[in-house]
DNA sequence: AAATGTGAAGTTGTTCACAGCT
DNA sequence: AGCTGTGAACAACTTCACATTT
């Protein structure tokens, strides 16, 4: 239905407009106009081919002898991964993890503010000192539909998951982030991206023994 | 040099392994003995026949007609990944995402204890209440050395990750668990684990709208 | 009968080589 | 001359089909 015309843009090219992204935003603040996909490709750490591939995905922004407009090129990637407006967030589970998100500096920066936080127990959360409101999970469906939030941060603990998981999708989130070493079960048209720090770690073991 | 004879295993199958290694260990709890491809794949989010090839890179652990035994599986994972000893972790840089990270719970259970924090200001980060001891930048070479440590978490900022990174290398660390939204410039020996937030939420962005 | 192990086929993602602009 | 854009070649990964074992 959505795979129309336009063609999709792989999983891993998107993954990697986010790095180009964040380096178009230094050279931005070094005044610098124009870069070459070479010296861009450098910066994000891959080769300027799959750079140039990646763009062409969804363009056509360079000029060939020149390079590329860093003003335009941000601008473009910023509107397609739809970074360029604010976007809300909420966050559940309010535990070490979860209030450290609360915290984080780093998502503001890239467009998305997180607005709202829910607790099993909510009372026991706000001893944890952040600014955004700590509500308990009942009022967690109002607030999501009032606020049209559509994206959400799963930090609660593993046996709560699923669970909270359902009500989040009943209620129209439809991008979740999530800290729970689970597989989480959604309807297709809702998109799960997973961090887990341990078996990021664990990761790590085997390749420093091999 | 390192890559004889045995077949390389796939970047991408060595992180699988861990999520069967996660399943394994909740069947275990649950005291069932066997297992075959097909329901560990489905716990596991992936499909049988993949499991199945992902296991032929380092051996063969099945009973045709039966499946696998889970604790026989289970230990063959880990001895691979290198998680049946208890692995002392570093952690450098304790803001808000560091310190969370030191109280988090989830390293420990699967064999990683975090034995020390470093941060550039230790008394400043030392009001944080965490069981490690937070120690200077300055007694970070000695520390590697006298124990051992051959991993890190590095919850810097940005300006400091790079040279943070040299002195790492320098003193023996060979995986390091990166939180700073930069590309670390590193041997080809030392490995690098990048975890980026705010890419991730800019990931769901995209898949959201799309 | 049930389930593994695996060569071969298929799919996806990356790099090359070079044509085509400016 | 310099650098982009892209079809074609290549490499990596996934799935299939089925022979093999218990």
């Amino acid at each position: 239905m959505k795979k129309g015309t336009r063609q999709e843009i792989p999983r891993k090219a998107v993954y990697r407009l986010s790095l180009y992204l964040r380096c178009l935003h230094r050279l931005k603040i070094n005044s610098i106009r124009t870069v070459s996909s070479e010296a861009l490709a450098k910066a994000a750490g891959v080769k300027s081919t799959q750079l140039r591939k990646d763009l062409t995905y969804f363009g056509q922004f360079g000029t060939r002898g020149l390079g590329y407009d860093v003003e335009q090129l941000s601008t473009m990637i910023s509107d397609l991964l739809g970074t360029n407006s604010l976007q809300p967030v909420i966050l559940v589970g309010v535990g070490n993890l979860g209030s450290a998100l609360l915290s984080y500096r780093g998502f503001e920066q890239e467009g998305f503010e997180i607005v709202a936080a829910f607790d099993a127990y909510p009372d026991r959360a706000k001893t944890r000192t952040v600014k955004q409101p700590i509500h308990g999970m009942d009022k967690m469906p109002e607030f999501i539909k009032e606020h049209s939030v559509r994206m959400a941060i799963l930090t609660v603990p593993i046996p709560a998951a699923q669970e909270v998981t359902n009500t989040l999708v009943e209620n129209g989130i439809s991008g979740i982030l999530n800290f729970a070493p689970i597989v989480l079960h959604v309807p297709e048209d809702v998109t799960v991206n997973n961090v887990n720090l341990a078996i990021e770690l664990e990761n790590l073991s085997y390749f420093i023994q091999h």
